[in-house]
DNA sequence: GCAGTAAGTTCCAAAAAAGAACCCGAAGGC
DNA sequence: GCCTTCGGGTTCTTTTTTGGAACTTACTGC
C-alpha cells in the first residue's frame, strides 16, 4: 500500500492518518495551536528543512486543515491559520500529550499540565460520551459500520 | 532535528510522535485493537512490507507498547498483545477515527461508529475534564509547564 | 546601493520504505 | 525419506522521502 492511496480507504484511522499520519505534520499543527503562523517561525521553533516545511503546509491547506491568507500586498506575504476542522484535531493533540506525559515521560522537566483557562484548575482530560458521561474504553465499547 | 532524536525532547507531543508518529504504527496499533496478534495477520491486513513490519512491532515491543510473548514452543511461534501502556492510547485512535468521520468522510462507506457493548447505544466521544466533566477546547484551556 | 526580512525553490546527498525473493525449523501428506 | 506448507522473519535492489545548504524574489529601512 502506497501512502497516496490512503486517503481513499474505508478504514477512517486510514483516512485520517492520510492528513495527520505523517512525522512532521502534528508538530506543524501544535505550533499552530501554540500561535505560531508565519513561515519561517515555524521552520526555527520546529527545525524542520523549509523545503519539507513547505510541503508540509501545502498539504494542510490543500485538505482545509490550514488557511493561507495574505496579510501583506507589497510584497506579498502569508500566513497560515486553522480552519474549524483543524481545530477539531485538537482532542488528538490532546490525547496524545496526555499519553506522552502518563507513559513516556521526561526526567527531567516539569510536568506539561492541562488548566481551566478562566479558574486555573488542573485539567484531567478523559474522553466520554457526549450524552452519559459514561467513559470510551476498549473493553466496554464496539466499533464498527453502522 | 533528526527523528530519533524526538524521544529524548521536553516537548510531549514530540515524546508522543516518537513512538506512535510514524506512518505504519497507527494502523498496527488499529489492528492490535481489533484483536489481530499474529505476524502474518498484521501483514495481509494492512499490505505492509515484512520488512517494515518487524521492525516496527520491534519498536513497539521496545517502547513497552506491545508485548510479544510465546505460544509455541517448536517450532517459536510469537504473538503481539497490547500492554497497559498500549491500551492507554486508544484515546487517540478513538479521536483520530472521529476526526476522519466527520471532517474526512469517505464518499460511500456506511458511517463508522462506537457503541456501548452493553447497551448498544450509540456514542459521541468527547474530550472533557474528569472531574467537572466540562469540555476541554483550545479558548477555554491554558497548556503549559507546572 | 547595501543589508535585512519573509517566504519560498532548487540541488545534491543520505536515510527510509516498497517490492520481491530467500531462509529456517517444524509438521503433515504420501 | 521427500516434498510442501506455515509462521516469522531476513536479505536483496529500487524508489521515495528527508536533510542540509545555497539561491531567488520582492520589498523596506538606513
Amino acid at each position: 500500500m502506497k501512502w497516496k492511496e490512503l486517503e481513499h480507504e474505508t478504514c477512517p484511522v486510514a483516512r485520517g492518518l492520510s492528513v495527520v499520519g505523517d512525522r512532521w505534520t502534528l508538530l506543524v499543527l501544535r505550533d499552530c495551536f501554540r500561535g505560531v503562523k508565519r513561515f519561517d517561525d515555524f521552520q526555527t521553533s520546529l527545525g524542520i528543512t523549509r523545503h519539507v516545511l513547505a510541503d508540509r503546509l501545502k498539504r494542510l491547506e490543500e485538505t482545509g486543515v490550514l488557511e493561507r491568507r495574505l496579510y501583506s500586498e507589497a510584497p506579498p506575504r502569508h500566513e497560515y491559520r486553522l480552519t474549524d476542522k483543524g481545530r477539531a484535531l485538537y482532542p488528538i493533540l490532546v490525547s496524545l500529550v496526555t499519553w506522552a506525559e502518563q507513559h513516556q515521560p521526561h526526567a527531567e522537566a516539569a510536568p506539561f499540565v492541562y488548566r481551566d483557562r478562566a479558574t486555573g484548575d488542573l485539567l484531567d482530560p478523559i474522553l466520554v460520551d457526549r450524552i452519559t458521561g459514561a467513559p470510551i474504553e476498549p473493553h466496554r465499547v464496539t466499533a464498527g459500520r453502522d
